[in-house]
DNA sequence: TCATTGACTGAATAAATATTCATTTAAATT
DNA sequence: AATTTAAATGAATATTTATTCAGTCAATGA
C-alpha cells in the first residue's frame, strides 16, 4: 500500500498560511489551498475531514511551534534581566520569521472555524511567561503591577512594531532591536 | 418619492461590525448582515453596490471615527506630558468603547475586500501622531529614537492589554489605566 | 386626491465554493 | 511479477452565498 506523505501536511499548512497572509481567512478556498500546495483538491480531504478541521489543525500546530521556541536558551540560573532578554528576543525573532503564523492566529481568534477548545490552547501557552514576570517581581526588579499588564506591554510593543515594519516592508535593524528592548525594560523595571 | 433612510446605513454598519466581531470577515454573509440589520437582503444593494463596497465604506467610516477622536481636548499649549496623556487616553478609550471597529479594521488589513487606496487612509491617519512624538523629542522629554518605534510602543501596549481584557472579559479599572500610562511614559521618556 | 418616484421586499437566479466519488496511480507485500 | 491497499486525481455534485428583479409600499408634489 501507499503510505500517507507526511510532507504533504507541511505543504498544505504553508500554502494555507501564505494564502491567509495575502487574503485573510475570508479569502481562502479549498481549491486555492490545494493549488498552492500543488495537490488535487480531493487530496485535501484525505488529510483533513473538511475545511474546519484543516484550519483547527493548523492553528494547533502554530501554537505548538510558538511555545517550543519561547524558552529556548533560557536558564533559570541566569540573572533575571539576561533571561528576560533571551525570551524577549525569542518572541521577537519568532514573530519576525513567522509573521504569517501570527496573522493567521490573530484572525482565527475571531472566526467561525476555531472552536473554543482550540482557543484554550493559547491561554495555556502563556502560563510560563506569567511565572517569568512573577520572578522579576520577587527579585524586586520589575514594577509591582498586574502580571497581565506587564506581559501585554512586553508583547504589545513587539507585535505592533513588527506589524508596522512588515506593512511598510522595512527591515528591522540590529540597533532597533536593542532600542526596542531598552523601551521594554524601561517600561517594566521598577 | 420615498427618501433613503440614512439611519439604515448606521444599522447596516453596526450589524456588520457585530457579526465580524463574532465570526470574523470569513464568517459574514450578505444574508446575515441584512437579518442583523433587520432589513431585506435586497435593500443592502440599494445602499451599497455589492459586498466589497459595503466593507470598504465601513472601513473608511471606522477610520474617520478614530481620527476625529484622537486629538479631542488636546491643546498645543498644554505641557507635553499632559498633552500626551490626553491623546493616550483618547486612544485607549476609543479602543475600549469601539473594540468591534478595531477587530474589523485589523482583519481588513489582510482581506480581499479592502483596496490599496482604502488602506492608504490608515497611513495618512497617523501623521498627526508623528508630529506629537516629534515635539516630545524636541523638548528633550522623549528618547531620541525612531518615531515609529516610540509610537508603536505607545499604541502596542494599549492594544494588547485591551485585547486580553476583552478576551477574558475582565473590565479595565481606573488604577490599571494609571498604571498603563506609567508603563508607557517610563518606556518613552528620556 | 392621485400620480410618480424610488425605497423596500424576499423569492428566484447566478456564481462561487465545499465536498464527494469513480477512476487511476504508486507503494508494499506475497 | 502479481496482488493488494490506500493515496491521489479532478470532474461532477451539493451546498452555500451573492446578486438580481418583479412586485409592493410609502412619501412627495401636483
Amino acid at each position: 500500500m501507499k503510505p500517507k506523505d507526511e510532507k504533504k501536511i507541511r505543504q498544505i499548512f504553508s500554502a494555507t498560511l501564505k494564502l491567509v497572509h495575502e487574503n485573510g481567512l475570508a479569502g481562502i478556498t479549498m481549491g486555492e489551498i490545494a493549488k498552492a500546495a500543488r495537490i488535487a483538491t480531493g487530496t485535501l480531504y484525505i488529510y483533513f475531514k473538511n475545511k474546519n478541521d484543516l484550519i483547527n489543525a493548523l492553528f494547533t500546530d502554530c501554537r505548538k511551534n510558538a511555545v517550543n521556541i519561547y524558552f529556548k536558551n533560557y536558564h533559570e540560573s541566569d540573572p533575571f534581566k539576561k533571561g528576560l532578554k533571551v525570551i524577549w528576543l525569542n518572541l521577537l525573532k519568532f514573530r519576525i520569521e513567522h509573521f504569517e503564523q501570527a496573522v493567521f492566529v490573530d484572525q482565527c481568534h475571531h472566526s467561525p472555524f476555531i472552536t473554543e477548545t482550540t482557543k484554550e490552547i493559547t491561554r495555556k501557552m502563556i502560563q510560563p511567561l506569567y511565572k517569568l514576570v512573577e520572578r522579576g517581581k520577587e527579585e524586586g526588579l520589575l514594577k509591582d503591577l498586574d502580571n497581565t499588564l506587564l506581559l501585554t506591554f512586553m508583547v504589545g510593543g513587539i507585535n505592533e512594531f513588527i506589524k508596522y515594519s512588515k506593512y511598510s516592508s522595512k527591515k528591522i535593524t540590529g540597533p532597533q532591536i536593542e532600542q526596542m528592548f531598552l523601551l521594554c525594560w524601561d517600561a517594566l523595571k521598577r
